[in-house]
DNA sequence: TTTTTTCTACTGGTTTTTAGGTATTTTCTG
DNA sequence: CAGAAAATACCTAAAAACCAGTAGAAAAAA
């Protein structure tokens, strides 16, 4: 069998060295190229023949996920790995559901990379451990869906995460007090929690504020 | 002059191999370590010379930002470099502030973490190009500088944004509530707030929690 | 070892939040 | 238009947070 034709998408110029070097001594792939943005390699990928693409998904032009399909549609032979530092379980998903064989991060060992790429080649998915566990548990704040908030309930939750209290955030909405109480107490029964320390920290959680 | 003794501490294989294939022919410095943890590099600190470090943020056990108070405090001498793909304008700030020398982030060029190690070696503070770029640029509500948390302050903030009260809070650290009180106050003081919920949120701000 | 900082704990008092409800009016939607 | 959802407003009472000041013990730094 002829050694792998690798290519290397990364935009950190460390990384892609760290890989080249890492590689260089495998006996069955060869690194023919390397690139730091998705459209070089897309325009590398037309023309010549590539059995293996080590792919980050923070690039300056395209994200790694979208590439994942495209790449998959100019050459469905070739096998993406993908090495990439979020840990997002729904970034994970959508690049294996866009083609992808492989996910690891960059702080995976030689010996999970090596392995990894043994396993895609043989037409298996393959994660690394860490991600394979952000996969398995279906995360702690994914669980608690996201309420959904009116309007009113928006804006006085931003306020509160001012400092704000009751009164002055009546006197700025032009309420009774306690009709701003009695949003804050829906607000905390939606977010399941029980002051509003808890709630702004949630919210932050799940990037509501 | 001598080589200058330096040492990589990055949790990623990839990226530590990166560097060391790119330092590799450097004339003026020596790589005599790499360390994937802070708990390792300050065990190595304790007992040898170490003129530059390249230091990440993001580490398993203790953060960069906290790792260069600690390494300036052994050895004042040794010069830091801060290598993160962190782009917040509040942390390139806390590092400086701690003692760094320079930041660079991840896609620097060679050229670039060449001039920033030539520069740092003389005494000066260097960034590269983007990080110069965030630098100048004085973002919104972050003018206000982040303020100098002890162990016991950190540890109550990070409860409070729990949701728990005084009392929980005393009873889990075995204290008196009215102690826990007194912290409470004093974190308020030190960031400038009227509340928890205000706390809360800046601390978001500037990436504290 | 001395000084400084941090951690601890208290008094006493005011303000705000939180927890149970209930109820009317407005606004949106089928 | 009718019904649902949202926004408005109120009551009572307990719990918690906030304010201002003090001060000894422990730990860290000079």
């Amino acid at each position: 069998m002829d050694r792998l034709l690798t290519l290397i998408v990364d935009d950190h110029p460390i990384v892609v060295e760290g890989l080249k070097t890492l590689l260089k001594n495998e006996q069955n792939l060869k690194i023919v190229a390397s690139f730091h943005n998705g459209t070089d390699l897309l325009a590398y990928i037309e023309t010549n023949r590539v059995d293996l693409v080590l792919l980050d998904v923070t690039l300056p032009d395209i994200n790694g996920m979208d590439l994942c399909q495209i790449i998959k549609k100019t050459s469905l032979s070739t096998i993406i790995l993908i090495l990439s530092n979020h840990t997002e379980r729904s970034i994970i998903m959508q690049t294996i559901q866009n083609g992808a064989s492989g996910y690891l991060l960059k702080n995976s060992s030689l010996d999970e990379l090596r392995k990894c790429i043994s396993e895609s080649v043989q037409g298996n998915i393959c994660y690394s451990r860490e991600v394979m566990e952000i996969i398995s548990r279906p995360g702690r704040n994914e669980l608690r869906s996201t309420p959904q908030l009116t309007r009113r309930e928006k804006q006085i939750l931003s306020l509160l995460a001012q400092g704000k209290t009751s009164q002055v955030i009546a006197d700025e909405l032009f309420l009774s007090p306690l009709t701003v109480d009695t949003h804050r107490r829906n607000l905390l029964q939606k977010f399941e929690v029980k002051n509003v320390a808890e709630l702004i920290t949630t919210a932050h959680q799940q990037k509501i504020l």
